[in-house]
DNA sequence: AGTTTTGATGAAGACTTTATGAAGATTCTT
DNA sequence: AAGAATCTTCATAAAGTCTTCATCAAAACT
């Protein structure tokens, strides 16, 4: 059964929308604050986000970046506001799935869940990759065999892992690892790229899993 | 790259997200009309479709309706009306991916379409040309194979291979190598198609695609 | 045909970017 | 506050890339 994190604080929607999410049986975890969503976010497999942007404790953008950090699972965004800047940083900046605005029926929000689980199980699973991640312990395992990572390097790789095949720029390597702008050297990156590099090596002597692409970043080659 | 079907019947509308598309180097298609659309969609290879629900000759939705009788691309639905119905039809009923409404900006737009695309692979092969490109590895992909090219290199044939069976002159390709005016010899233009033309060899020992026209500059033969 | 112009080629050197190891700064723990 | 772990910076080495140059080949022009 696929398990639906809704995280808003109005009782009366997210009782709504959890009754037609449970009668479609989905199992449906309901949170009225972000920091609680994440904590159960962070031990427990969740298969999507039903997000409030209007959360009194800690803004639901703040919420959906820290997910955002070590997870890809589709987010939906719930929002009074109809506002365009917003749309724009959930969907573009933060990458929400989907944005809809109140007032707002259970219904078409189960149809909107749908439609976001719906694409997702036609991705394609990358199944042979001998990278995998230990959401729980923030480790990413190797071979079987888990590394020890530091945190910035955990970030880094782990985002490496779930996409693969593809080059990342050190500038957005560099974001993952801050939550907000910081004004250090994007060499930085260099030498993080090198710790983990040795790290692999020393599991896997002959290596060559993370690519350079000159003038560019990095990537993973599965 | 990924080619974006836009049905639209709203020329205005259309012609400025095409324009922000094309910038994000996608390739648009923009069709008034469903039965063009549709059309094109039997006979060419679409990533994804932002779709006006209000065309004159044919609802929207029958046109959805008949794209998911053969793929499952990402669809967007336009819509002027805010009716919740329709949402729900759209996304629980047909299959659409998202559901925006109008009056929107083209980068709303583009935020969606990324937000969707997001989950699909990037690598698109266009069906009958030996060339495409890998835009997420910076690479062309040459035969099913990808080419290792340097940054000079790739931005060279990447835009040939954009812009095929068109002489380029040596001013514009230099151009676009540098981001800045740069005093370089033209001739150094010459240095880096022998060295692609090097590479294609490696590959297909009799090819002749890049062309020289004498005086100009270079073209790619598909 | 001979001359001139333009492009191809290979190689050398200048230049740019990245890797590396180590030291200093910062943050977290105890 | 001390100690440990981590992050960032720095200097230098190494690797890769770009440009130039000299020479040869091909095309255009007289």
């Amino acid at each position: 059964m696929q398990t639906i994190l809704i995280v808003e604080d109005d009782k009366t929607i997210a009782e709504s929308i959890c009754f037609i999410l449970e009668k479609d049986s989905f199992n449906c975890q309901w949170f009225d604050n972000g920091i609680d969503a994440l904590e159960y976010h962070k031990d427990n497999e969740v298969d999507l986000i039903l997000l409030d942007v209007g959360l009194p404790d800690m803004s639901g953008f703040d919420l959906l970046r820290k997910v955002r950090e070590k997870s890809n699972i589709p987010v939906i965004i719930i929002s009074a506001r109809d506002d365009e800047s917003d749309q724009v940083l959930g969907l573009e900046g933060l990458g929400a799935n989907a944005y809809v605005t109140k007032p707002l029926s259970p219904r078409l929000v189960v149809a909107h869940v749908r439609a976001q689980l719906r694409t997702v199980k036609s991705e394609v699973k990358s199944g042979d990759s001998k990278f995998s991640i230990n959401h729980a312990m923030q480790r990413v395992v190797f071979l079987n065999q888990e590394l020890t990572l530091t945190p910035a390097e955990y970030k880094i790789l782990s985002h490496l892992v779930k996409n693969p095949n593809r080059v990342h720029s050190r500038e957005y390597l560099m974001s993952i690892i801050w939550d907000r702008p910081h004004g250090s050297d994007i060499k930085t990156i260099n030498t993080h790229i090198k710790s983990i590099r040795k790290r692999l090596h020393e599991l896997d002597e002959n290596n060559e899993y993370i690519e350079t692409h000159r003038g560019i970043g990095y990537s993973l080659i599965e």
